[in-house]
DNA sequence: CCTTGACTTAAAGCTAACTTGAAGTTGTAC
DNA sequence: GTACAACTTCAAGTTAGCTTTAAGTCAAGG
């Protein structure tokens, strides 16, 4: 498979493809002239990418796990961490959306008179809440994959 | 107050309180010289600006809502709209979560072989997860807050 | 009055994950 | 054998949300 077939067979535009290979999570089995060959399984690989990147994994965490050749090694406690760590972000975006939500319908003249949503303001103000900012890459990745 | 005050108490860095003036989030009530001067409602602002980053709104979309004076105005619809993309995610978060946890206890050789873990792979491949990247941003948010 | 440390601005730098552009190479169809 | 679309590399640009740096101003304490 050449790049394009590669491409439009995992939806991954070229230049991601070659950005990913610089950054050692796929590899080309060779070339033809200049051109990157590439077998089938690199298409399980970048399954396997786009899954850790849901996951919350950054490519450099990725790429050793990836590794050179042969089946991926991933390690189960990093797994466990991660899920540990979506626990504490599905949590708090739960107390985000139910805050957002009572506050949506709030009969207070202003939010600002809203015991609830001075509460929620509260839980921010103190850092409770991390969850910040997902929202540009979430957008990204919809357009990426739309 | 200026801004060393304000920087002290909300938590939030001077150069973050002149870089959200500048975006129009927060505005100083005056001068004294050079120096900024705010008066305490800016506290309830940078609250508000927490949350709402917390929730996934980006500055450019908080602007508007905190516009000039008076009591910001939030739109309860958007409000509402948001809530529903946190459903969205946490509920994409959790088929994650779940899936690693399966992952890291799965008996199968390799991942490769776990019926389950191809089906995430699957999810992923197909782009019904886009919660994508968030690690980068949470970790940012909680080395700001800590 | 003078020092000094906290403030000021404007511009550049940072991170992650890519994308874009310029300039060059080449497999392939004709 | 030649045209050309598709590939190649390398460098620079993009986005969001800040931070850092350089150079300058100035209120307050001694």
């Amino acid at each position: 498979m050449d790049i394009a077939e590669v491409a439009k067979r995992s939806g991954v535009p070229a230049s991601t493809l070659r950005y990913y290979e610089e950054k050692g999570l796929i590899s080309s089995v060779g070339r033809r002239g200049l051109r990157r060959v590439f077998n089938a399984n690199v298409l399980q690989r970048l399954a396997l990418i786009a899954l850790g990147r849901a996951a919350g994994f950054t490519l450099d965490e990725m790429a050793p796990m990836l590794g050179q050749k042969g089946p991926p090694d991933i390690d189960r406690a990093l797994l466990l961490a991660k899920a540990d760590e979506l626990d504490n972000t599905i949590t708090q975006l739960q107390a985000m959306r139910d805050g957002l939500r009572h506050a949506a319908v709030c009969t207070a003249a202003s939010h600002m008179q809203c015991p609830k949503f001075r509460r929620l303001l509260g839980l921010a103000a103190d850092g409770v809440i991390h969850a910040a900012g997902k929202r540009q890459r979430l957008k990204r990745a919809k357009a990426t994959l739309a």
